[in-house]
DNA sequence: GAAATTTGACCCTA
DNA sequence: TAGGGTCAAATTTC
């Protein structure tokens, strides 16, 4: 059902500057907040600091959220002609062509979120493994999981997971997401870290282990990302010319958070400002 | 026994 | 027609 008040209701509202200056704003938010949540751990354990693991959590659950739907949104200013349908929406081509109950298409629309990251499983959702595939000149299987609330809820959220070299250490994984989360949990694992991408290829790298870690043993072991945001029109107005496509990887290769320390903050901030392209 | 994972088969798209 | 995405039965784990 469309509810007025939907963030795709709202998204499809904006006007494309609005909904990009929406969007560097969410985007904005996502970091100071993922940053926040850094500080937090390091703070002594106690009901506050847990109070605001829990916010942020909270808060970076639904940037991340509104940040998708602005994006699944966008495909009325690309290639599709302004159809008005989010290009998040499933396909109903193969409905009842052979008796099969609801199975969707096979072919993913173009917009989707890819992740580089070395930690693919935790994310702040849930998912379920329902398939692996061995890809063509692919050294490993690829995995695909739904959201585990897909059928109680109906959330087409799903994503899929690479292993990308494996002399790698630690291994990396390409992680595609593709559809918009639409259930509502607050169980999270731990949001990833997003890191936003600059013209600069640039990297922080933690070096070897700076000593003991408490937080490994709370599994938090943080992300570690590189986030390619790619859209078929992309043009980086960040780039010279505009005749880059956009495609920017950032890695921060972090293995425990106290690794992630305050000059490595302002390098993040410094380096950093903006992750979304802009046409 | 329920939930999650594995795996082969099916089917769609390029 | 090959490659890739999904289904669903079988199997495993808790």
């Amino acid at each position: 059902m469309k509810g007025g008040n939907t963030p795709h209701a709202e998204a499809a509202a904006l006007s494309p500057c609005g909904r990009r200056a929406a969007i560097q704003d969410i985007s904005r938010a996502h970091e100071l907040t993922s940053q926040l949540q850094a500080v937090l751990l390091h703070l002594p354990a106690g009901s506050w600091s847990q109070l605001g693991q829990d916010m942020a959590k909270q808060i970076l659950q639904l940037t991340t959220s509104a940040l998708s739907t602005l994006q699944f949104c966008g495909c009325g200013a690309s290639d599709d002609g302004g159809t008005g349908n989010c290009s998040g929406e499933l396909s109903k081509s193969s409905e009842g062509r052979d008796g099969l109950h609801g199975r969707q298409t096979r072919r993913k629309n173009k917009t989707s979120t890819k992740v580089k990251t070395t930690v693919p499983y935790e994310d702040g959702y849930q998912w379920r493994k329902y398939g692996q595939k061995t890809i063509n000149d692919a050294m490993y299987p690829r995995c695909y999981y739904k959201c585990t609330y897909r059928d109680e809820q109906g959330c087409p959220a799903t994503k899929t997971v690479q292993q990308q070299d494996s002399y790698a250490d630690p291994p990396t994984f390409m992680v595609e997401y593709s559809m918009k989360h639409t259930c509502k949990t607050p169980q999270t694992i731990f949001p990833v870290l997003m890191v936003e991408s600059s013209p600069q290829k640039a990297s922080l790298h933690g070096s070897d282990s700076t000593g003991s870690s408490d937080l490994q043993d709370l599994h938090l072991s943080p992300p570690s990302s590189v986030v390619t945001h790619s859209e078929s029109h992309d043009k980086c107005s960040s780039s010279n010319e505009q005749e880059q496509p956009c495609q920017h990887e950032v890695l921060i290769t972090v293995n425990t958070l106290d690794e992630l320390d305050m000059e490595s903050m302002d390098l993040f901030m410094g380096n950093f400002d903006g992750w979304f392209c802009v046409e």
